[in-house]
This record gives structure tokens, C-alpha cells and sequence, in this order.
DNA sequence: GCCGTTTTCGGCCCGACTGTTTTCAGTCG
């Protein structure tokens, strides 16, 4: 007689899952007035765990999470609750104490927990529609500690509706073209000897970005922060002080910029690059070596000098680190790779000028602007010796579909532009849609006598993500898919990734030998820098392709390259650094199997 | 709550700015 069988184990929380706990509980924490350091930790633990390449929960069942950096026994314990019950006991108590509208309440600028939980306390505020009320009546000045000026404040900002829309983020194209408009304006202003530089999350080039963080020195403060108040693209300046000023770009965009002395150039645009995470790392690990980094300077216990660095290296080395690129400026490993008494070491990372081709682009024949011949042109001027023309496939809609008969004639279109073009190799390719049931919608002989095929979701994105999953895994194991495109399906800050299992589709890539893209466009960015990450250590070899509709959006790998860059991807990590005849025999069609 | 080239306990990055604080707390970056 067989056993009974158990009950199925509820699934495992998604990592995205475990962070976000933690973060509900860091806050609730903190409302209830927790040292900060405690509510600190359950922060830093959600960020590893949401970074993790891995099921934590997984982990955390075999006793292993603690291996992250910020998880310790007590969190590791806090993840197999949630996994087993679905919630955590101490979360559900302090919900019971803290009503959801009191978490609201910190959105308000300059509105912190300390106030929020006094309000609520002594005058028993708990929504922002009750806080409204109690500014208008003037009731909050009553309390030690709020007056006038901030019942006026809060007013303003709700009445300017900060609390109903979550500040939008700007794509990293769009801010830094801003930021090239105030780095010229402010040089021009500044003099010869200024020196003008954006830091923040656009130096370090993410996905998106709050504001723009703009360090200067070499000239005074007063003149840089009034001219600043001047340019063009500035709408206004919300605040000055001595040490620079907030503005407002008419786009929206915020804008932080900060002046220090010419020999302290170095520091603050070190500290302004942050991040946040790699500074505090950064600055803890100093403090063990009797330093102590700010934007002036650093600070040495043992002779109480305090060191100014006209350039970042310079801190750098003051800590016995090399000097790391911006792009890994994330703690997520780069200050102990980059220690120059430690084992580890930083990666060469891949530049735009290792590309050697561009295996995703479109032409007239589906939804592109330009023929084939003039594609291929301009992508021997870039310097390119290959490109893949691939266009949509026979299922795809808005009147941009590739039928059968249209695919051969396009094929021979491309082989005669190929003779006829010197200097680069045309690979006549397709962009194959992958169908809800994983198939393709091009016959295997027809497949066959392509160069290159790149398949791609571009429909039933609403699968759970078992289907997506096996959906994508069966494309993968067709011999004759080459590439996976745009992996996730997302759109930065616009739309969010389709729901599948990206550790598995990285096996299935490593183990079919498929390549997979980071997709260059500016909006998609797609591989995301933490699975790409993940890919490339698994062995998978990563394209940065451009998916260009036209001539002009080749030159979009700059965004795919900075990803790859985020993702510690060296050269060796990218297939279209290869030279043609590597790059051909690499290809899953070309393998021995 | 985490963590360790002085520690398994006692620390935990550092500074700008604001408001009402008579000497600094709170918030933010
Ligand atoms: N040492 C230290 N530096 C910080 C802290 N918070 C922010 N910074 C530094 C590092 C950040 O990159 C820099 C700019 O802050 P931002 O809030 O603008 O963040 P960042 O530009 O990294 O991202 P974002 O603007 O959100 O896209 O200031 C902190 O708590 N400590
Ligand atoms: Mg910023
Ligand atoms: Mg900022
Ligand atoms: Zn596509």
C-alpha cells in the first residue's frame, strides 16, 4: 500500500516576495520606535535578498541563506515562517497596532516616522485625508516640536498631490541628455578652471533615475549655484545653501548640486556617485582601517590629517582599494573584488568598442525604416564586420508580419546585398515569435535555411509563471533558435516583466547553448543587469544587441552596454565581441550536436 | 539584527538643511 501522500508544499515566496516583508516590517519597526540599527538591517536584508540570483526561500530551507551578506540566523528563520504560513506573526502584530494609512503619512516630505507616530499618537491621526483636516484647523502647531511653518508645508503638499502619485523616475536617456545641457551651461558660467561632473545613479548609468546629482569645484558657490538658477532647462531653484543647491528641470527632473574646493573634487564626486550601499560599505570598512571618508575629505585617525583628493583614485587608494568603475557601484561585491591586499579581483569591463556586430535589427520588410542595403552601411560605419537583419515573423501583427514566401525572398535579398556590400557579412536571420505553446511560427525547413534566428514573446504576455516558463524553455530547446530576445518582456518604469522563471530559462540557455540578449533599447534594457549577471556566470553567452527600427538606433548598444557594464560583464562575457568566424561557429546551428 | 586582521559583545557612515530646538532632533541625500 503506498504512503499517504503529504499535502503539496505551498510554493516558495518569490524573492521579490521575502523583500518586500522585509521592508513592511523594517518600517513597522521603526514606527514602533526600534533602534534604527535593527530597522537598518531588515533594509539591507531585503536588497539581498532581492538582488539574490537564487530561490532565497530554497536556501533558507536548507539552512543556507545566512551565506548572504545581511542574513542572518534570525532572518533566515523569519524566511521559512513566511514560506510555511504565508505571513510573519510580527508584521501581523504590529499591523494590528499601526493602521496602513499611518505608512502613508511618511510620504510627505519632511515627514518622517518620529511624526508620523507622534500624530498619531496625540492627536490620533492615522490617513492623510485626517492629517489634511488637523493642518487646516490648525491643530498640529499645538504639539512640541511642529508649528506653522510645517501645518503650511503639508498642506502644500498634499494640495500639490505628492501623496496620491509616487514621483516619477526618468529613463537614464532622457536625464542625461538634460545633464549635458547643465554640465555645458555651468562650465560656461564657471570659468577655466571649473570643473563640472554628473554623479548619482545617471554617472553610475541605472535603468532610471530619481534626479540628477551634479558635483562642481573650482569656482565659487554663489556664482555656480545663481547660474545654475539661469540656464535654460532650469524651471526653478527650490533651495540654495553654502554648499549648492536643489533646482527643478522644466521636464520635472530634480536636480542636486554640490560645490566643494578644487582639491576636494575627488571626494565629492566619489561620495555623489554614491550609491548610498557602497558608501556606507565603503565608509564602514574605512572606519576599521582609522579612517573616516566624507565628501571633504578623509579624515586619518592616527595623525588627525584630513586628506583632500582632487581625483576619486586617490580615495580609493587612501583605502586600499582599486579604483572601481561606476558602473559597480552597488555593494553587491565590487569592495572586496577590488581590495589590493584581498584574493579577488575586478572585471575588465565590456566597452562599445569591443562590439564587432549586432545581432538584432529590423528593415522595411516588417516595422523598420531602412532597406537592408542601407542597415548594413551604416552598420559598417559604426565598424561593425556583422549584422543579422531580422525581421518580425509570419504571426505578428499591426500589418508588420513576414509570411513564408516573403521570408525566402528576403533571405535571397539579403544574400545578394551581401555580395554586393564589402567589408561586413549580412546574416539573413528573423526575429520568430515564440507561440503561447513554445513553437514557432516559421516550419523547421524553412528556419533551416536562415543564418541566425532570435526568438522573441510579443503576445499572450498574461501566462503564469509555470506556462511563460515552459513556454520559453521549449523555444529554447529548439535546435534551431540561436538567441532569446528581450527575455522579459518589461519596459523601465512602464510596464513590468511578464511573470517567468529566469534561473530556469538561464539553465535551459546554458544547457542548449542558446545565446541570450540584452536588449539595447533604452526603454527595455532587457536582460536586466542582475540576470545578466546571473547568465554570464552560468556560462550563457550574452549579446548586446541593438533591435534598431532604423539607421539612427544602432548606436543604442551605449545602453545595452552600460547594463552589461552593471552585470560585471567583461568582453569575453559578450558573443558579438568575437570575430565573424567565432562568433558563426558559436552559433547553436553550427555546433557539433 | 548583523557581524568581526583589536571584538561572539558592542558597536553600527557622515553631512546638509530645516524649524523652534535654548543646545538639537528629525529628515533627507
Ligand atoms: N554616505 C552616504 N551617501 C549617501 C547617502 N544617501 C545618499 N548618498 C549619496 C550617494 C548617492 O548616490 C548620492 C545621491 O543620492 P540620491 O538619493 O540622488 O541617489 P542616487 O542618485 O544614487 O539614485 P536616484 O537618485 O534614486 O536615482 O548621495 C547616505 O545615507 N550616506
Ligand atoms: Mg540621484
Ligand atoms: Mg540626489
Ligand atoms: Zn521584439
Amino acid at each position: 500500500m503506498p504512503p499517504t501522500p503529504k499535502p503539496p508544499a505551498p510554493p516558495n515566496p518569490s524573492n521579490g516576495a521575502i523583500a518586500a516583508a522585509f521592508e513592511e516590517l523594517g518600517d513597522l519597526y521603526e514606527l514602533d520606535g526600534a533602534i534604527i540599527h535593527r530597522v537598518v538591517a531588515y533594509r539591507s536584508a531585503a536588497r539581498a535578498v532581492r538582488d539574490a540570483p537564487v530561490s532565497v526561500a530554497a536556501l533558507a530551507r536548507e539552512g543556507r541563506a545566512t551565506e548572504l551578506s545581511g542574513i542572518g540566523e534570525t532572518l533566515q528563520q523569519k524566511i521559512v515562517e513566511l514560506a510555511d504560513t504565508g505571513t510573519l506573526a510580527a508584521a501581523e502584530k504590529l499591523r494590528s497596532r499601526f493602521p496602513p494609512g499611518l505608512i502613508d503619512l511618511t510620504r510627505l516630505p519632511g515627514m518622517g516616522p518620529k511624526r508620523a507616530r507622534r500624530l498619531f499618537d496625540e492627536l490620533g491621526l492615522a490617513s492623510l485625508e485626517a492629517l489634511r483636516e488637523a493642518a487646516a484647523a490648525q491643530r498640529l502647531r499645538g504639539l512640541r516640536g511642529f508649528g506653522a511653518k510645517f501645518e503650511e508645508t503639508v498642506l502644500a503638499a498634499l494640495d500639490a498631490g505628492v501623496a496620491e502619485r509616487t514621483a516619477p523616475r526618468f529613463l537614464l536617456h532622457r536625464a542625461l541628455g538634460q545633464a549635458e545641457r547643465l554640465v555645458e551651461g555651468l562650465v560656461a558660467a564657471g570659468g577655466p578652471e571649473v570643473r563640472v561632473e554628473v554623479a548619482g545613479s545617471a554617472r553610475r548609468m541605472a535603468d532610471s533615475v530619481k534626479d540628477l546629482d551634479i558635483v562642481a569645484a573650482g569656482a565659487d558657490p554663489a556664482l555656480l549655484t545663481s547660474a545654475l538658477a539661469e540656464l535654460d532647462v532650469v524651471e526653478s531653484c527650490e533651495r540654495t545653501g553654502d554648499a549648492g543647491a536643489r533646482a527643478r528641470a522644466h521636464t520635472g527632473l530634480a536636480i542636486d548640486f554640490r560645490v566643494v574646493e578644487h582639491d576636494q573634487f575627488g571626494n565629492l564626486l566619489q561620495h555623489l556617485t554614491g550609491s548610498k550601499e557602497h558608501n556606507m560599505a565603503l565608509r564602514e570598512a574605512a572606519v576599521r582601517r582609522g579612517l573616516h571618508v566624507s565628501e571633504y575629505g578623509v579624515l586619518e585617525d592616527a595623525s588627525g590629517e584630513t586628506h583632500r583628493c582632487s581625483v576619486e583614485e586617490e580615495v580609493y587608494r587612501l583605502l586600499g582599494l582599486a579604483y572601481i568603475e561606476p558602473e559597480l557601484r552597488e555593494n553587491r561585491g565590487e569592495l572586496e573584488a577590488a581590495a589590493l591586499d584581498g584574493p579577488g579581483a575586478l572585471p575588465e569591463l565590456v566597452r562599445a568598442e569591443h562590439l564587432r556586430g549586432d545581432l538584432h535589427c529590423h528593415t522595411v520588410a516588417s516595422d523598420g525604416r531602412n532597406t537592408i542595403e542601407q542597415m548594413a552601411l551604416a552598420a559598417r560605419e559604426r565598424g561593425y564586420e556583422y549584422l543579422a537583419i531580422t525581421d518580425h515573423s509570419a504571426s505578428h501583427g499591426f500589418g508588420n508580419d513576414v509570411s513564408p514566401d516573403e521570408l525566402r525572398r528576403q533571405i535571397e535579398r539579403v544574400t545578394e546585398a551581401n555580395a554586393a556590400i564589402e567589408g561586413i557579412e549580412l546574416l539573413a536571420g528573423s526575429e520568430v515569435n515564440i507561440m503561447p505553446d513554445g513553437g514557432l511560427d516559421y516550419d523547421d525547413d524553412l528556419l533551416a535555411e536562415l543564418d541566425w534566428v532570435i526568438a522573441s514573446v510579443h503576445t499572450a504576455f498574461g501566462m503564469d509563471e509555470r506556462e511563460m516558463t515552459d513556454r520559453i524553455i521549449t523555444a529554447l530547446e529548439h535546435p534551431l533558435v540561436d538567441a532569446l530576445g528581450h527575455p522579459t518582456g518589461r519596459l523601465i518604469e512602464r510596464r513590468v516583466p511578464y511573470a517567468v522563471a529566469l534561473d530556469e530559462v538561464i539553465d535551459a540557455a546554458a544547457r542548449t547553448g542558446t545565446m541570450i540578449e540584452i536588449n539595447s533599447n533604452p526603454d527595455r534594457r532587457d536582460l536586466a543587469e542582475g540576470p545578466a549577471r546571473a547568465a554570464a556566470h552560468a556560462g550563457v553567452p550574452i549579446l548586446i544587441n541593438s533591435d534598431a527600427h532604423g539607421t539612427n538606433t544602432l548606436s543604442v548598444v551605449r545602453w545595452g552596454v552600460a547594463t552589461a557594464r552593471r552585470a560585471w560583464l567583461s568582453a569575453a562575457n559578450v558573443a558579438n565581441t568575437l570575430p565573424y568566424q567565432r562568433f558563426a561557429a558559436l552559433r547553436k546551428r553550427a555546433g557539433k550536436g
